[in-house]
DNA sequence: GACTGGCCATTAGGTTTCCTTACAAGGATA
DNA sequence: TATCCTTGTAAGGAAACCTAATGGCCAGTC
């Protein structure tokens, strides 16, 4: 037969698993830590066997509670999925994104208008934070991850490669200081750009045979790619831009590129979301948006 | 947040919507009818959607509840595997198999014991069943079905070939009735198999050039391919046999193949399970000896 | 056409489950 | 050592859940 311990108790597994905590499934659970003790003594004496290892140290899974833990994950996650399929057309949905917030200012927003005009339906919370989100404790259900693939448990689609390219605001060179080619470069500031996947000025330059001791690492430095644009246009200095992020700006002619080309990465944006979620309609509408958005169908001149 | 409805009304919804009726699912949740009604009203007044049309001929799912309807088999699917693993190590384990009569008693049954030595802490339930088993409603882990693949929302390891062959007991030819050719079948009573995948005699006997008019039909029926070998081996008659379920008969000389060769079939022996049920490491180890018994890594001269 | 059986809906009432409160014990940190 | 944080336990109360009984509806059947 079906036999199925209580549910609750399940569930609370499910959370005390995913947190290590009592205390923290409590809290995401709205009750008291001792519910959820009674609950894992109920359900440990149900099985049989002990889920966690209780010591002084924290809490740790035992093999059985550890091997079992995913696909409780996996279980509710799809009972959640049911769960908003009814309720879907009973009033709004609503679909969060993760993304990073450099990617959400610079590419995401700015095109969010065209998706709430076509799903007006559908609302979008946007979640921008510079953590990886982690699908198990988050309450998220899409994310557009920048790295080289290979997301396990998650279905991943490649939306867009990343490349770097030198850009400045029209401005910033003139008949003094032009910005003709590589080596004008050590007569202007270098704006910094310490996230993943840029490549740094210094690599930049000595691939381009600049000879450029002590001075390729001067200048404002950013942990977010979205500040190392404004800067630039801005005027505060040249950048090595993701392009992606920068070509709204380069179009808007609030940047241009003095000079070269494009430098390929081996790292590009990816749309990520947990099996479970694929069957949710705003889920399909947002990722088939997104994509759309990722690669025009007809590129324009 | 993760807000699901109560639980418990997940369930009877899930099991009310399986059966489409809510005095079966009560039956299968041990409670009363009432019970069920009064969790369904729970749950819709909790989605604000119905998810069942009470007509008057009876239960029908609406829309929102037909969506949702698989994907929380799924999870409970998913919540029963978790559950399973937890208490996998304590105490002996099961697995129900569900496969066709025949194919029990000429090839499972007669492999079991190597099985159980192999794991003999797996206990074997064998479901024998001319139906097709469902496994959204029957409680059982994995199937074998006859048939040319191309099974939904299952996992599916083709597991071997079948074809056709004349066979008979060795004692049935003798010089006044001998049976060195087709034409020779006209003087013996045949055994007709009336289940899938078997062709019949008079399609048999027009493919090998006999003139059978009036004769290829006459002799005993069975629906049971198990019954129509036994009844060769019993020296009833020609059998057009299933090869794999008379190989066994065949190398022990209780049946002898008279004349002709195999003919092949478009039906196949398939290994199916959810996708639910894969991380069991019964499941595992049930399904990789089946495959190893289907495909003898050294196959004996 | 009344009878019967099967089905679902509804209500009231009782039982079980579940949660909270309160306290205890055990590190960790300062 | 004192405080904070954790988990564990017991007792009482609240909430969820189930049963039992009843009624309506339809489909057979006599």
């Amino acid at each position: 037969m079906r036999k199925l311990p209580p549910l609750n108790a399940l569930r609370a597994f499910e959370a005390a698993g995913r947190h290590l905590s009592f205390s923290r499934a409590a809290d995401e659970l709205a009750v008291t830590p001792g519910a959820i003790s009674q609950q894992m003594r109920i359900l440990e004496s149900w099985l049989g066997t002990p889920l966690f290892k209780r010591d002084p140290k924290g809490l740790t899974l035992t093999e059985a509670g550890a091997v079992a833990l995913p696909h409780m994950r996996e279980g509710f996650d799809r009972l959640l999925t049911g769960t908003r399929l009814m309720q879907s057309g009973t009033g709004p949905s609503r679909i969060t994104v993760s993304v990073a917030p450099s990617f959400a200012s610079k590419w995401l927003v700015p095109r969010l208008d065209a998706f709430q005009e076509k799903h007006p339906d559908v609302d979008i919370y946007v979640h921008a934070d510079m953590d990886v989100v982690d699908f198990a404790t988050a309450d998220v259900d899409v994310a557009v991850r920048f790295g080289q693939g290979g997301y396990e448990d998650l279905v991943s689609d490649r939306l867009m490669s990343e490349s770097i390219i030198p850009v400045c605001a029209p401005s910033l060179a003139t008949a003094d200081t032009p910005l003709d080619e590589p080596g004008d470069l050590l007569r202007h500031t270098l704006i910094h750009d310490d996230s993943d996947g840029v490549p740094t000025w210094l690599m930049w330059l000595r691939a381009a045979g600049v000879d450029c001791e002590g001075v390729g690492t001067r200048g404002p430095r950013f942990n977010q790619s979205s500040l190392v644009i404004e800067a630039a246009v801005a005027g505060k200095g040249v950048a090595l831009a993701k392009y992606a992020l920068a070509v709204a700006d380069l179009e808007a002619a609030r940047l241009v590129v003095p000079f070269g080309h494009e430098t390929p990465t081996d790292f590009a944006y990816w749309l990520v979301y947990p099996e479970a979620k694929a069957a949710l309609p705003e889920v399909k509408a947002f990722t088939s948006w997104l994509k759309s958005e990722a690669h025009p169908p007809q590129p324009q001149g």
